[in-house]
RNA sequence: CGGGGUGUGGCGCAGUCCGGUUAGCGCACCUGCUUUGGGAGCAGGGGGUCGGAGGUUCAAAUCCUCUCACCCCGACCA
């Protein structure tokens, strides 16, 4: 294995990869599109599932799991939302193998072809509402407020780590109310929580908005996204959360009894982050020496390297270390000591991959000045610090780091969001520079098709805090419905 | 599905045009010693039916036929 990785510069692409394979978040599995995710890998998605899972409980949220396989009636029955998924579902028809003729090998046996076709959920939403209709029968069983963490599998033709494989791992969270109001409070909340996650844990900012017509979910009324700037100023939608209104409702014919005991179509909204949230830490923070993670969500947060010199040295280090390791453990501080046989140098070079805050290096001369040396993966700097400042230091430093990479996140996002009028400079700067562009848009999907044929740029959302008076469209010049954020996206 | 490419120890490759020693190199791995403050050194060692099948030949990684797999580029998606 070659030192290091591919620069960014050179090819963000192949860095996105080299970074992920060399510091030990996933590797390929065996079936074309799949991956796996190593330890250090599901430890980092572990603690972003972990922190978005208490806030979901928080609001009134609860877990339940629905099955894998779903019978292929369920898709037939209902149209719309499956148009986006039926190009790319697995189907199960047979149940069993057998050996061949010859012994030698296994092939499918013909007679164990099933008398309904199964379908692996590329999401549940057919399998879930076909259970609501049996749970709800009044309005008293309402709001119903489900979560499912679960795997899902869509057979993409393009795929990459994290960000696009045939099968990946999410929450979906589906849930049914009595009205339209509380439904559309509901996906808002949900878009506030993702926020919430991507800004306070992954240290991402991020835009929020209304996804057009033609960007939508299929099966929604409407759908919200956060939008994510990548750091090759490209967007990453990182989570959705769908209005479904009372499609849902309509196509499995699940109906309530309201307060006035008239008989009505339930509202339901649905909404998912998945592992491509990994992707989205990789490429928000990282640079030419691998990743940067944020210290909430870093599976190891303190890496410890002694520097020794010799066995005597080695147990003296290692009675120094306890001493303070002891101490930061029961604060919580995720640490690990690498005592492996290799040279500093290439600890060092390693831990910086794996994105590690804060590294700590402690060696005889430390020792004898009762210090040790302390290194931030955000930024570079190294300090001297006492040992017995340790406590004190380590979680401000941890909180500065987060907050930093947060910062830098931001100024990256400001520095390549850029405001244009004319479809000229549009053009030149989705070209030559990329990033986010905010403009007035017509608001029909013809416009935002041709941009999208003319520049590869789409349209990521209407964002909240959008005003279109006084604008016009880049392209039609007609005056603008909305104002919208451009870019390339994932 | 259209175009391009690659299959040789775990990974990355050379060798293929022009058939001919024992299939080679780097990294990784194992053992030992010396090392350790920015990717350590030396010595020794293990690991291959050259993607698969068939053919030509005294002889095939190398030539021919078929086949499989994967990768890259163009129309879809979290």
């Amino acid at each position: 294995m070659s030192k290091g990785v591919t620069p960014q510069s050179k090819d963000y692409a192949a860095w996105y990869t080299d970074v992920i394979i060399k510091a030990g978040l996933a590797d390929y599995g065996p079936v074309k599109g799949t991956m796996v995710i190593k330890p250090y890998g599901y430890a980092l998605w572990e603690n972003i599932k972990g922190a978005l899972d208490a806030m979901l409980k928080a609001t009134g949220h609860v877990n339940a799991y629905f099955p894998l396989f779903i019978p292929k009636s369920f898709f037939a029955s209902e149209a719309e939302h499956v148009k986006g998924f039926a190009k790319e579902c697995a189907v199960v028809t047979h149940h069993r193998l057998r050996a061949t003729a010859d012994g030698k090998d296994l092939e499918v046996d013909p007679d164990s072809k099933l008398e309904e076709e199964v379908i692996v959920r590329p999401t549940s939403e057919t399998v879930i509402w076909s259970m609501y209709k049996k749970w709800i029968q009044s309005y008293r069983d309402l709001p119903l407020l489900i979560n499912q963490w679960a795997n899902v599998v869509r057979w993409e033709m393009r795929t990459r780590l994290f960000l696009r494989t045939t099968e990946f791992l999410w929450q979906e969270g589906h849930t049914a109310h009595e009205t339209a109001d509380e439904a559309e409070q509901e996906t808002l909340k949900i878009l506030e929580i993702y926020r919430q996650l991507a800004e306070d844990y992954l240290a991402m900012p991020v835009l929020t908005g209304l996804k057009t017509e033609s960007e939508k979910f299929a099966g929604a009324d409407k759908t919200y996204s956060i939008e994510a700037m990548m750091g090759d100023k490209r967007a990453l939608q990182a989570g959705t959360s769908h209005n479904l209104g009372q499609n849902f409702a309509k196509a499995f014919d699940v109906t309530f009894q309201d307060r006035n005991n008239q008989k009505k179509y339930v509202y339901a909204t649905s909404w998912g982050v998945s592992t491509r949230l990994v992707g989205a830490v990789v490429m928000a923070h990282g640079d030419d020496k691998g990743l940067r993670i944020p210290p909430k969500i870093a599976p190891v947060q303190i890496v410890v390297i002694p520097i020794v010199r010799s066995e005597e040295d080695q147990v003296k280090i290692k009675e120094y270390v306890d001493i303070f390791l002891g101490d930061l453990i029961d604060q919580g501080v995720r640490i690990e000591v690498d005592w492996s046989n290799n040279s500093p140098g290439f600890k060092f070079n390693e831990w910086e991959m794996k994105g590690v805050p804060i590294r700590l290096e402690v060696g005889m001369r430390d020792m004898s000045d009762e210090e040790v040396i302390l290194v931030r993966r955000d930024n570079g700097e190294k300090q001297a610090v006492q040992v017995k400042e340790l406590r004190n230091i380590i979680p401000k430093m941890l909180a500065e780091i987060q907050s930093s990479l947060l910062q830098q996140a931001k100024d990256f996002q400001h520095a390549n969001t850029n405001s244009v009028d004319n479809y000229g400079d549009f053009k030149k700067i989705i070209s030559n520079n990329g990033g986010y562009i905010r403009c007035g848009w017509d608001g029909t999907p013809e416009t935002e098709d041709a941009i999208k044929n003319e520049t590869k740029a789409t349209i990521r959302c209407i964002p909240f805090d959008s005003d279109p008076s006084g604008l016009t469209c880049i392209y039609s010049g007609k005056e603008a419905q909305h104002e919208v954020v451009f870019s390339k996206a994932y």
